[in-house]
DNA sequence: TTTAGGG
DNA sequence: CCCTAAA
């Protein structure tokens, strides 16, 4: 009942991490949704469960979420009671701190931190479409310990849960990074609205912290330890928001705390030095980064578009599914249509003005190691006018408004410092850098173009003037990224050289410090703003782009020179190597899902011819013969396609979607598979006689 | 790496 | 399109 009122409400900000699987399926079918409706409870819900009822009054929330929301504005979702959690009672508190336009966080935690949250008023608040809702542990990680444990024995109904659970925390399956401070197993709604009050319930669910793996939240109401007293934990990882670096996070304490817990509970015990630990962890940060990207808004309220657009992704449910490998490397074929570089990719200046700031307002990312390769030099390739190749080694004759082609494959990010407490976790430190990197490049940096090793610092002079447009410079061009003094980011310390990021937080609690003293460690290397070396994805780009299905006539008959059918047939991407930039190891678990491009009937035609000639289990043959111009097609796509193909001939012409498919290829594409079928069935048969005979 | 098939 | 077992 109570549940769900407010799952009416909404909670439509609560920022649950979507898992990408989901998420994929939950663009792919329709029926996810309902089945989330139906069966799952999102993260939030689970965490309200935790903290035990919540009152929630339609009268005290919001008519509607505005923007211009008072930017002290702060709602407490207050438990009504204790919370009964293996025995020990434990008072939480769901707690929504809206911030008004920067940081929505939501905080479980123990009912006398929530004073310390800064926040002014109790009201309560709770749909706020635009509330983040950072999902914060509410239990414990003893409390997983012996939850673990002891319910394993008791309870049989749980068991596979708990085994899940446990192996999850053990496994090193992803999503637990993916989510950060809080695992989460959503139950059925049904069971939920049964006994909502029953505090018993969120037994039957799973909510857990990642056992060292991120950042612990601690949430503790036991008599307060000396040192948890002030143990006030906020790790929002969900719901700050990358554009402000500045983000308060309280590593050190929290580590501090959970290092008590830890030598008392064996039941998820991670050793921190575990491997497993520093595997890349793609967490929603990430994620969030990448949406903010592929936004193209980096200044421009990315949290309004958040929290439109991703209402898809919040309603996804939280459960974790097998899915080991969803970062995994990529194939190289992929292309990455939401990558940083992207931005940088097309600097195509014309011979007006201004077309790159060239203001070297401070050298001092140059100063410091040199091998940060702060300085990426890309190089003109492309000529002038029309002319699309090299050919215009000369320098002669530049026709009027011809332009200088640019590719500039990489940049690197110019050095910054953080400093982080030892006790931070990997995965606050991958946050922190997340941020800062993000910080600069949003509004910290500036471009600096060189030219033959020399900063070009005339923005007014045309690139001809410059000598920018002459081909015998191909190799002298370069580009840089600087700081930008007058645009530092609130988080940087422009005194320092260049960057200087400080973890520490506004309003710290640091009474571990003496215990644990913060070591401070300071990273310092070239971050590469694009952590995924995609060598190729530029030319990716650009023929994708280009690139025209294979028209059966000429990808079918003239395959022996269906290279002609490259739109962009000049890019030399070999010369156009640039930066080594990317380090080895900053194989980035960074991975996207390609774009959506539906067949078009040339392609299927295309398709179609080929498979009936080379059959339907020759998928690479296919792909090279019919396909090999188009990078972004695999053979496995083709093969999908076939499969989808098969499957919409079959179907009627009214349950078709998409462009629709002639008649005619649809019944060659029956008419194939069949005769295909057949082939395969006969090839079986054979062997299968072989077979007899050799036996006899 | 490819194929084959489930999701 | 993704993922992956199996070849």
């Amino acid at each position: 009942m109570v549940l769900q009122k407010r799952l009416d409400y909404g909670f439509n900000g609560y920022q649950v991490p979507p898992i990408p699987r989901a998420t994929r399926s939950a663009r792919r079918r329709g029926s996810f949704k309902k089945k989330h409706e139906e069966n799952q409870i999102c993260a939030f819900d689970l965490l309200a469960i935790v903290a035990g009822k919540l009152l929630l009054d339609k009268k005290s929330a919001p008519s509607s979420s505005n923007a211009s929301a008072d930017k002290d504005q702060c709602a407490v979702i207050n438990s009504a009671g204790k919370n009964k959690w293996r025995g020990v009672e434990k008072s939480l508190k769901v707690e929504a701190c809206d911030q008004g336009s920067s940081d929505k966080n939501i905080y479980v935690s123990d009912p006398s931190h929530v004073h310390r949250q800064g926040c002014s008023s109790k009201e309560s608040l709770v749909t706020q479409n635009d509330l983040n809702l950072g999902l914060a542990s509410a239990l414990t990680k003893p409390d997983c310990a012996e939850w673990s444990n002891a319910e394993k024995l008791e309870s049989g109904q749980s068991k596979n849960e708990i085994v899940t659970f446990s192996s999850k925390v053990k496994g090193d399956s992803s999503e637990y990074r993916e989510f950060g401070d809080c695992k989460l197993e959503a139950e059925t709604k049904r069971v939920v609205k049964d006994e909502p009050h029953k505090s018993g319930m969120v037994q039957s669910s799973t909510v857990a912290n990642k056992c060292n793996l991120e950042d612990p939240v601690v949430l503790d109401a036991k008599p307060p330890a000396p040192v948890s007293s002030d143990s006030r934990v906020n790790v929002p990882v969900c719901g700050n928001h990358i554009s402000n670096s500045s983000y308060p996070t309280n590593q050190d304490d929290l580590h501090a705390v959970s290092r008590d817990d830890e030598e008392n509970s064996s039941g998820c015990t991670h050793p921190i030095t575990t491997k497993k630990f520093f595997r890349p962890a793609p967490r929603i940060g990430d994620r969030r980064i990448r949406k903010f990207l592929a936004s193209k808004c980096w200044k421009v309220a990315p949290r309004l578009k958040d929290a439109t657009v991703s209402n898809a992704d919040r309603n996804l449910k939280p459960v974790f599914r097998k899915r080991q490998n969803c970062y995994r490397h990529q194939r190289s074929e992929r292309i990455y249509p939401f990558k940083k570089r992207k931005h940088f990719a097309y600097s195509s200046p014309s011979n007006s003005d201004g077309g790159m700031s060239c203001q070297f307002v401070s050298d001092s990312s140059l100063k410091g190691s040199n091998k940060d390769a702060s300085v990426s030099r890309s190089r003109i390739h492309g000529a002038t006018g029309a002319s699309s190749s090299f050919a215009g080694q000369r320098t002669s004759f530049i026709p009027r408004d011809s332009h200088v082609k640019l590719r500039i494959k990489s940049f690197s990010v110019p050095e910054f410092l953080i400093e982080i407490p030892e006790s931070s976790t990997v995965g606050s430190l991958k946050r922190t850098v997340m941020e800062a990197v993000t910080a600069i490049l949003g509004s910290g940096l500036r471009v600096g173009v060189l030219l033959q090793g020399k900063k070009v610092r005339e923005d007014n002079k045309t690139l001809r003037q410059t000598g920018i447009s002459h081909n015998n410079q191909l190799d002298a061009l370069g580009f840089c990224l600087e700081p930008n003094p007058s645009q530092t980011p609130p988080s940087l310390s422009p005194g320092d050289s260049p960057f200087l990021l400080q973890c520490d937080t506004p309003q710290p609690i640091r009474r571990f410090d003496m215990k644990y003293p913060p070591t401070i460690g300071v990273v310092h290397q070239g971050i590469c703003a694009d952590p995924e070396p995609h060598v190729n994805s530029l030319g990716n780009y650009i023929e994708s782009d280009h690139d025209s299905a294979p028209s059966p006539a000429t990808s079918m008959d003239k395959s022996s020179n269906s290279k002609a059918l490259v739109a962009v047939p000049a890019m030399n991407v070999e010369a156009l190597a640039v930066v080594p930039a990317h380090q080895k190891s900053k194989r980035s678990e960074i991975a996207q899902r390609r774009i959506r491009r539906p067949f078009s009937v040339t392609e299927v035609e295309a398709l179609v011819h080929a498979v009936e000639k080379l059959g339907t289990g020759r998928w690479r043959d296919v792909k090279l013969q019919a396909f090999d111009n188009a990078k972004h097609r695999t053979y496995v796509d083709l093969k999908d396609k076939w499969k989808t193909l098969v499957h919409t001939a079959r179907i009627s012409p009214q349950q078709r979607r998409g462009e629709p498919v002639p008649h005619e290829l649809l019944d060659r594409v029956l008419t194939a598979h069949a005769y295909w079928s057949q082939q395969q069935a006969k090839q079986q048969f054979k062997h299968q006689q072989a077979e007899t005979c050799l036996l006899l």
